[in-house]
DNA sequence: TAGATTGTTAATCGATTAACAATC
DNA sequence: TAGATTGTTAATCGATTAACAATC
């Protein structure tokens, strides 16, 4: 696992986020915000937005705020929204399908360039505008088109062979949607595992909490 | 926001997976594992899984472990598989589609009974086994099946609406896919926010992190 | 009994919050 | 200049890890 810098994966996890917010009210041609003020809109406390941003460096200035636009743009640059990196998908099964259609990965420096899966049966179909191809092709298709990016749709027992497979080929980040636990034993990688059944339980553990409390 | 009987949300996000791991155990017919063991499977510290398991109650035994089919069957009821939580999805796009689709509900103490979109296109087909419903006959359906979890798949325009809608309807847990970030002010609500986007900003923000550094 | 491993208390570490001098 | 708000240091809080007595 990479060490990022030094910076601290509960800042990481918010990143995204105030790229998403700043978004909004630049949508809204708001020029500047404060901290406290950003505060309220994301729920947060004015010290932890300016903590978290002080990591990247000084984007405000005294007496005034932040530019929205400028901090919009630093964060951008920060989580690599201009990045374009070459991206393939596993498994075009129910998930594989709605992530390939329903993320916009351009928008976030990843650029979709292939969908494999070992059904024959969807071999040669086109999803998000792209040819599905075989996982034979797999090996090919890296050394011509050198993706660096992998999402996972796969099944949970060939994950990690397809992951040691993938790595071979240069893939060096992994988005992990299989049920397997990715914990890459390799030191150029970097791993997003996404468990929805595990969020969806957070869920239900919180519902049986409230269920009791209205019960007594 | 619930006080989850003062579990703090890092224990809470652990349980569904020491859930997983113990569910393998007892497929490859396991019996007992002691937090060292378990911790080297699921890179945690033993010390950190018996705080864990301690704060739901003593389920080990001194000198010899944990019995694998107990604390599995107890964490099974903590988190509340047994539970069969009425439970509608609404929003029936690519997203919407592939969980119903893929996530086993019933597993997880939930009980899919209704899938909800406005596209009169999608009204009357069936997916996963169900009628897709028109959202007019939200109100009525609720008030004849008393859903309390809301799977939300919905735009991010009109999550809002719809979750103050559903709330007046008796949902009260709500595990939201859309693009809007859901901050219930009501007590008796629980919220799981799930952002793909920001995953997937994550892992190229540590690409980005990765690349620079090999660029050295 | 001796060995193993828990449950639990104490120590450490890290993240969040508060405070305030610097400065726009 | 006076007011506002940052950047940053110090204080607090919470979570993780270490240690060990209890006990199977």
């Amino acid at each position: 696992m990479s060490k990022n810098h030094g910076i601290s994966e509960a800042v990481i996890k918010r990143l995204p986020r105030y790229y998403r917010f700043l978004g909004e009210l630049l949508k809204q041609n708001i020029e500047r915000i404060s901290s406290r003020s950003l505060a309220g809109k994301m729920k947060l406390t004015a010290s932890q937005i300016r903590q978290d941003l002080n990591c990247f460096g000084g984007f405000g200035q005294q007496g005034y705020g932040y530019n929205v636009s400028e901090l919009h743009r630093e964060i951008g640059k920060i989580l690599g929204v201009d990045k374009m990196f070459p991206t393939i998908l596993l498994g075009a099964g129910n998930l594989g399908k709605a992530i390939a259609a329903s993320i916009n990965f351009s928008a976030r420096g990843c650029n979709l360039i292939g969908i494999f899966d070992i059904d024959r049966e969807l071999t040669g179909k086109v999803l998000a505008g792209m040819n599905i191809y075989h996982t034979d092709e797999l090996e090919s298709f890296c050394k011509q088109y050198k993706p660096t990016v992998a999402v996972l749709c796969t099944p949970k027992a060939t994950t990690q062979a397809t992951v040691e497979q993938l790595h071979n080929f240069g893939v060096t980040a992994f988005w992990n949607f299989s049920h397997y636990d990715l914990t890459p034993d390799y030191d150029n990688a970097v791993v997003e595992n996404v468990h929805l059944g595990d969020s969806l339980q957070t869920l239900t553990y919180k519902m049986n909490v409230l269920s009791e409390k209205e019960n007594i």
